[in-house]
RNA sequence: GCCGGGAUGGCGGAAUUGGUAGACGCGCCGGACUCAAAAUCCGGUGCUGGAGACAGUGUGAGGGUUCGAGUCCCUCUCCCGGCACCA
């Protein structure tokens, strides 16, 4: 046995012997519960990062703490590995993307065999190969026959420096998800998921799903977006009706045209304000703009600059509203009246009809609008009873019943009261409507529409369908093939998959596949005719959305899934970041139900429980420059000062002394040089320190502030515990003596009580006090060998391996060493999880503390079964609470056995 | 604005779900070993007062329930995350 404790070593023979006994291989077994353990598989972008070793040390201690306790455990690995880094390599180091990218699988695997995780590498994959992305191109054409892919031309969000299309989702405050680039709006053919057609059962199965974190669940169901409301219609001039243009475009993702030309369309949530229509407005892409637009040059010119100007999505929210009247008049489906339509900025043609009534006296937007240009505004709900209304100035009353003066103010606190209420409003100057409540009034005017066929209630979803063309070469081509004569022919089954030439070398001009002739050049599989195919490729979220269940089956060649992914399936465990909240885990889900509903799988849901993993965080060091920029530098290029307290004050670099600002932690970011390597570390360190350092410093789903000497702290404890192994080699266990020393007692009773706790622990995935139970269990073990009472050795070996076992989904390398070592078994992964015995954790005396008015005053010893009578004579003799009561006598004394006995006096 | 989550020593974080607040680690202080340093080991460490036993005080602020509140209820402040001209 080493004397020192060398990870290196122990760690490479440790790897291989599970390497030789296909320790991690997934495999059915009779009588054993599953139990599919998976982390989110990484992009190789070419070395592994300290969010990847968190997040799958995560996975691997539930894999391994599963497996021991007799699961029969699934955890793969693979490769997402389609994307737009490989492409931009590409450009800058002349390899093709194909090249560049199994390098770096190669390389990062090798990491992440060092880092020891149970994976079963037999069941690797990667999205850039045929024959996983086969499957992609042919769901893709299951769907075209459903009707659930199809193509359309729409204004779209463009990443200028991807150069490619992005989905809603893939924009984040204005900007492309992974450039940071402003999106712009252009008009682009592509094809669309109908994610929308799922929209109700994604919503509503999010309640099928106990297991994920609510935050994660409500970030989904507000993206959905689902609301209540009204459609209806005002009537369009018969003369402008029928000359009206189609819509060219249209908002992103949108829902098209209106049905009925002579009829103006329009959503709202507030069908119980009808009344109060004074005026509708557009959007500036609505027919009825384009229209107004070629009569009028004014409209002409504000259509013209909206396009323009609403560019960045970032800025519509603070965007002043605008507008301009188009002149034309509709008429009101309940009064009759003619009410004058506009052209708003305010107005998303993406969002319902892209069309909206406006009610300026209960609606914010409407209101700011129709004050700048003089609008009509009238009141039609007031706030029940005498609380409302009556509360307002005479000032504030007048804006609601005539035109407005710019002198006129209106406070903020005057819009909660009137607008944040709906609940608690009726109708009034509203006809046969006065005095409904808002549903009832919904209710009534709902109908009423219906029965002239203008409107009906209508549920209305904020979801688009999800656009998956890319422009781009290195991706999964869509299976399509323009033919002249014939349009667009999806590619017939058996000529699946349609291969992306592996060779290409982007030069940074356009998609590279436009130049390659051998894959453009194809037969029509309809005439026979030459066609070209379609080289827009798909978005690599398609790619992602499915991985889980090709693991969890045969990798057959001839189907996506088979028998086995119905074994496996749903992954018990996800682990993954919670920047996949939306994107990733909603994508998943709707192609989940698609297979479903293609029979393909059996499970409504793919992932049962989901572990969101916070970031890894570190100090970040910056000053400014002369020239007025930020000059980050690495943690470990300053030397950090600190006051008595331990604050750091000041920090001086390295290299010059020079004083630089410390401008606390972040996440770790290339940028900012205060990320950690990884490999650094496992070499200094040994994996085992690596993981237990991670899984120690914070519980899973919150931050991690990475510490230099916190993992130096962790290293130590290893060490600590080789030593301890060490010392105990020798030494013979010998049979547990039927009755302890009261010393060795409370050891054994201490081991077990927190052994006890760590199982409670684990169960809630509650890492750190797992790893911080091991050292206290080791503390209490190194009393064993200084104890020379009899059955030290029995105490010191029984406690010792149920830490070697707790330990060991943490640190598998070091527990797998130290148990044959010390002759407890061959493999320590086929030893049983330990559980606390009751004979250890069993005393004669108890510990009871003693308050008074439920403060701190003293504690006794009793015997384990004393009754609560005895225990209040015990307590009220106690010499504390004697002096506390002075001679007086207690009002009342409270026994909590085994914890407390509290006196009242 | 709406939704979700937080706030505990110098720091990371515990608290058996209403029962000894601060486990475990880091840092710091003291000691042992050493010519010395590192490493290692031993002891101490919420704050205030006291040499000390001990007393007071203490979980963002204020109130409440309770024998007893970090934990439950009400009001408020601040922080983090998500969504947002969505009609």
């Amino acid at each position: 046995m080493q004397q020192d404790y060398q990870p290196k070593s122990i760690e490479a023979a440790a790897q291989q012997h599970w390497e030789q006994t296909q320790a991690f291989r997934a495999r059915k077994e009779a009588g054993k519960p599953k139990y599919y353990c998976l982390s989110m598989f990484p992009y190789p972008s070419g070395k592994l990062h300290m969010g990847h070793v968190r997040n799958y040390t995560i996975g691997d201690v539930l894999a391994r703490w599963h497996k021991m306790r007799g699961y029969s455990v699934l955890q793969p690995m693979g490769w997402d590995a389609f994307g737009l880094p490989a492409e931009n390599a590409a450009i800058q180091n002349q390899v093709p993307p194909a090249k560049w990218t199994d390098d770096n699988i190669a390389y990062m695997k090798q990491q992440l065999k060092s880092l020891g995780f149970a994976i079963d590498w037999s069941r690797e994959l990667a999205t850039c190969k045929p024959d996983y992305y086969k499957w992609n191109q042919w769901l893709f054409l299951r769907m075209l026959e459903k009707g659930i892919a199809y193509k359309k031309t729409q204004v779209v969000n463009w990443d200028p420096v991807d150069q490619t299309v992005l989905a809603n989702e893939q924009v984040i405050d204005g900007r492309g998800w992974r450039t940071g680039a402003l999106v712009e709006k252009r008009e682009i053919p592509g094809y669309y998921l109908g994610i929308t057609q799922y929209a109700e059962e994604l919503l509503a199965d999010l309640d099928k799903l106990p297991g994920w974190p609510e935050r994660v669940k409500t970030m989904q169901a507000n993206w959905i977006g689902k609301s209540h409301g009204v459609r209806f219609a005002f009537k369009i001039p018969d003369e402008v009706g029928t000359s009206l243009p189609s819509p060219s475009g249209g908002g992103i993702e949108g829902e098209g045209a209106p049905s009925n030309k002579n009829l103006l369309w329009v959503y709202t949530t507030r069908a119980d304000t009808i009344m109060g229509v004074t005026f509708v407005a557009v959007a500036a892409e609505h027919p009825l703009a384009l229209y107004a637009a070629q009569h009028n040059k004014a409209v002409a010119a504000f259509v013209e600059k909206c396009k323009h100007v609403s560019v960045m999505e970032a800025d519509m929210a603070t965007m002043e509203k605008e507008g301009v009247d188009t002149g034309l008049k509709v008429t009101h489906p309940l009064t009759g009246e003619q009410v004058p339509v506009w052209v708003g900025n305010y107005v998303l043609m993406g969002y319902g009809e892209g069309a909206v009534m406006a009610v300026p006296a209960h609606d914010e937007r409407d209101f700011g609008f129709a004050k700048k240009y003089k609008l009509p505004i009238k009141q039609v709900i007031e706030r029940s009873a005498q609380i409302g209304y009556n509360k307002f100035s005479d000032e504030e009353k007048q804006i609601f019943d005539k035109f407005l003066g710019d002198d006129l103010t209106f406070t903020a606190d005057c819009w909660q009261e009137w607008y944040g209420n709906k609940e608690r409003v009726v109708c009034v100057n509203s006809g046969k409507y006065d005095g409904l409540n808002y549903e009832q009034a919904v209710d009534a005017i709902a109908a009423d529409l219906a029965a002239k066929n203008l409107g009906e209630k209508k549920v209305q979803w904020r979801l688009r369908d999800w656009g998956v063309s890319r422009q781009r070469y290195w991706g999964c081509p869509i299976p399509i093939i323009h033919c002249d004569s014939c349009g667009s022919v999806p590619v017939p089954d058996d000529q699946l998959p349609v291969k992306l030439p592996e060779d290409c070398v982007p030069d940074g001009s356009g998609n590279p596949l436009h130049k390659r002739e051998d894959f453009l050049n194809c037969t029509c599989p309809k005439c026979g005719k030459p066609a070209k195919r379609e080289t827009d490729t798909m978005d690599t979220f398609v790619d992602s959305s499915w991985y889980y269940a090709r693991y969890a089956s045969g990798f057959k060649s001839d189907a996506m899934v088979d028998e086995e992914t119905s074994y496996w399936m749903p992954v018990d465990q996800y682990i993954g970041g919670i920047e996949h909240a939306i994107l990733h885990l909603l994508y998943s889900r709707f192609w989940t139900k698609v297979m479903r509903n293609l029979g393909l799988v059996k499970y409504d849901e793919p992932f049962a429980n989901l572990l969101t993993q916070g970031m890894v965080l570190n100090h970040i060091f910056s000053r400014h420059t002369d020239k007025g920029g930020i000059q980050y530098f690495a943690p470990d290029e300053v030397i950090v000062e600190r006051d008595d307290t331990g604050r750091i004050t000041t920090a001086r670099a390295v290299n010059d002394g020079s004083t630089v600002e410390y401008q606390g932690i972040g996440t770790m970011s290339k940028s900012k040089l205060n990320g950690v390597d990884p490999q650094a570390l496992i070499e200094q360190y040994g994996a085992d320190t690596a993981r237990f350092f991670m899984m120690f410093a914070s519980p899973p789903e919150q931050t991690l502030e990475w510490a230099d000497s916190g993992v130096e702290g962790s290293h130590r404890f290893l060490k600590r515990v080789w030593a301890f192994g060490n010392a105990l080699s020798g030494k013979a266990a010998g049979a547990m003596p039927g009755k302890l020393p009261a010393t060795l007692a409370d050891v054994r009773r201490e081991i077990h009580l927190t052994l006890k706790q760590a199982n409670y622990d684990l169960g809630k995935q509650q890492f750190n006090t797992v790893a911080s139970a091991g050292m206290k269990m080791l503390n209490a073990l190194e009393k064993t060998l200084k104890d020379e009472g009899e059955g030290h050795a029995a105490v010191a070996h029984e406690g010792f391996s149920i830490l070697l076992r707790l330990l060991s989904p943490i640190c598998p390398h070091i527990t797998h060493a130290l148990w044959r070592e010390l002759g407890y078994g061959e493999d320590i992964l086929t030893a049983a999880w330990p559980e606390p015995l009751a004979d250890a954790l069993e005393q004669d005396e108890v510990e009871l503390v003693i308050q008074v008015n439920g403060k701190l005053r003293g504690s006794l010893r009793a015997p384990k079964d004393a009754d609560k009578a005895t225990l209040e004579q015990m307590a009220l003799a106690h010499e504390a609470v004697q002096k506390q009561l002075a001679g007086g006598a207690a009002k009342k004394v409270v026994v909590v056995p085994g914890r407390l006995i509290n006196v009242v006096i």
